[in-house]
DNA sequence: CTGAAAGCGCTTACAG
DNA sequence: CTGAAAGCGCTTACAG
């Protein structure tokens, strides 16, 4: 029955379906959710089928969801879509989210900074089924909110006292593995450009380089860890810091990318030769670190399968239990041209 | 009354608030919304205000929506999380969005790549009351997709056939402030790395600087024009190109910061001086322009606006009539370091 | 000035 | 094997 195809203007509903296919709605919804106790004549099942597809029917989320109490959608918050980190966890949650059905509701900082209890507000009012949550501005003082809420939530990349439902890389391991390839290289005047002091994987990535540094028999004399925000103008102002003191490093750990690009700036503005004067290793892999000059050596983390996992987790999770969970995708050193062996002595006297 | 305070475990309905204030949710709801025609006793008013707060109220959002056909959701749509032309629109988007009470579902290519139809079906059961669209794979062949859905949208930063609802920026100006800086430096061998031949954008910045070279005196033995992809990999194949030609510039302008970042880099791999060598210019300007090694000179585009004004005007407009409209917002050139004079004839000869 | 009622489009336990 | 009915939580024309 051609002609008939879509009532113009009008949203097709379940009861349309039923009364072109001569069955009751109930009928068409069990069969439009696959419902498997349904035991249907296949020939009405036909019918049915046959009704969905000539009307064209979706159906509707909010009467849906209005029933069900489930909304198919989560909230993703984070402090900067300009960051690659986010941008590669974004896009594994994207995934994870789209296999099992549901859709992303995101926001940033940027607009949170000013209104983030507005901001949050729409999300209190049903709008989603579980909450990931990441950044300063996202995963501190929230716990009231996440209470009133009371919905199922994840701190990702963050650990915050007082919430024990997160999933984090394997930071330390990724401090480890590029100090190491630094002491593989002959360096042991390494330095390390933290992040931020209040951040959860600035602390791990430092313990990660004070281990592996204690590992090599270095002691206090070798290990010097400047703070620094994840930026590049953090990362300038840190090796500006770096290159200024008494005993300087032969190669540094930078803890974060954005931050390694200002640094890897600064040693060069400096007029140091990287590597030859000065080997940088940054934390976080990036697609334009190939790119840069010298490219910069990195240590790639999973952040594609953070994100994937993530929203996997939170919805296989009970909304109540504690969940701590380490990503156990693959930590890699990418060595590229801003790393290279320690200089002679002779060199370094150079200068 | 304290202690009475959210039931647990049960969400406020209108029907909570109404009995607590002794009224009907009639009235609840209607100074919940703000309804001016109201009229109602100053106490009356009070007391409900009082309950509302105390059982901590907020509406049901799927409920609301079933009742109004509104969802205050608008769907944004675009290639890449990681590119940062699309970072900054997604912000401006989302500050616009969240000034009206609008929450934003997001979502890129790379999970419709594989399922476009099936992500795009989420959105058809009623899930938003807009559509904002960008790049290739959002906008091409989904006019039968769009009349299906019978939603505003709106395509950001392309147009395209048929389609005739779109926001743009001034490309054309854009590439010619680039040209004209290089032109006032001396150059008159001005290659453009321009974009993909499918993308609208690179069909404009290319008009633009083909005007400008004309505009200057310049024809076509200085008009040089290759195609390339907006990433760093499509910009190292160019400039790969435009350095191996007989005829080599001593400028370029490259449509996309991106593919300026690959290009910069083929170029310094390739031994040449930047800017004493080649001057290079890229179109959009990025946080990271200032850190590359020399700082890039960029003509800096208006995207947050773009985001901003898109969101405004996807919501004020009259969901069937035609819009199009072009960004006034600063298109400037940002000069930093990777432009120069145009080098002494003996000084190319030199290399 | 306030209330009763209908209905948005679904799902699901229950009846037959 | 299929249908009738209730109800999720709102909004809004209407009645009084």
């Amino acid at each position: 029955m051609p002609g008939l195809r879509s009532i113009k203007g009008k949203r097709v509903t379940l009861a349309d379906v039923a009364a072109h296919a001569g069955v009751d709605t109930s009928v068409v919804s069990r069969i439009v959710n696959d419902d498997p106790v349904l035991n249907v004549r296949p020939e009405t099942r036909e019918r049915v089928k046959a009704a969905l597809k000539e009307l064209g029917y979706r159906p509707n989320a909010a009467a849906r969801s209005l029933r069900t109490s489930q909304t198919g959608t989560l909230g993703l918050f984070l402090p900067d879509f300009a960051n690659p980190v986010y941008a590669e966890i974004i896009t594994g949650a994207e995934v994870a989210a789209a296999e099992q059905g549901f859709v992303l509701v995101t926001g940033s900082s940027t607009v949170s900074g000013s209104s983030r209890r507005a901001y949050l507000d729409l999300l209190g009012q049903g709008r989603v089924d579980g909450l990931l949550l990441s950044g300063e501005a996202f995963t501190t003082d929230i716990r009231k909110e996440l209470q009133e809420f009371d919905l199922p939530y994840l701190l990702i990349n963050r650990r915050v006292r007082g919430l024990n439902r997160y999933i984090i890389l394997d930071d330390e391991r990724a401090a480890r593995l590029a100090v190491d390839h630094l002491i593989g290289l002959g360096h042991t005047a390494i330095a390390h450009i933290a992040g931020p002091a209040n951040a959860d994987t600035a602390r791990r990535r430092r313990a990660g380089y004070e281990q592996a540094m204690k590992a090599a028999g270095l002691g206090a004399k070798d290990i010097s860890v400047i703070a620094a925000d994840y930026t590049p103008e953090g990362g300038v102002r840190a090796m500006e810091q770096v290159l200024s003191s008494k005993r300087r490093p032969t190669a540094v750990v930078v803890a974060n990318i954005a931050s390694a690009i200002g640094a890897l700036h600064a040693a060069l503005a400096m007029g140091l030769k990287v590597p030859e004067e000065l080997s940088i290793v940054a934390i976080h892999d990036s697609p334009l670190a190939a790119f840069l000059t010298p490219p910069l050596t990195t240590v790639r983390m999973p952040l594609h399968d953070l994100g994937y996992q993530a929203v996997q987790l939170l919805l296989e999770s009970s909304r109540t239990k504690p969940l701590e969970h380490v990503v156990e995708g693959p930590t890699e050193l990418i060595v590229r041209s801003s790393t290279g062996p320690v200089p002679s002595t002779t060199a370094r006297r150079g200068r």
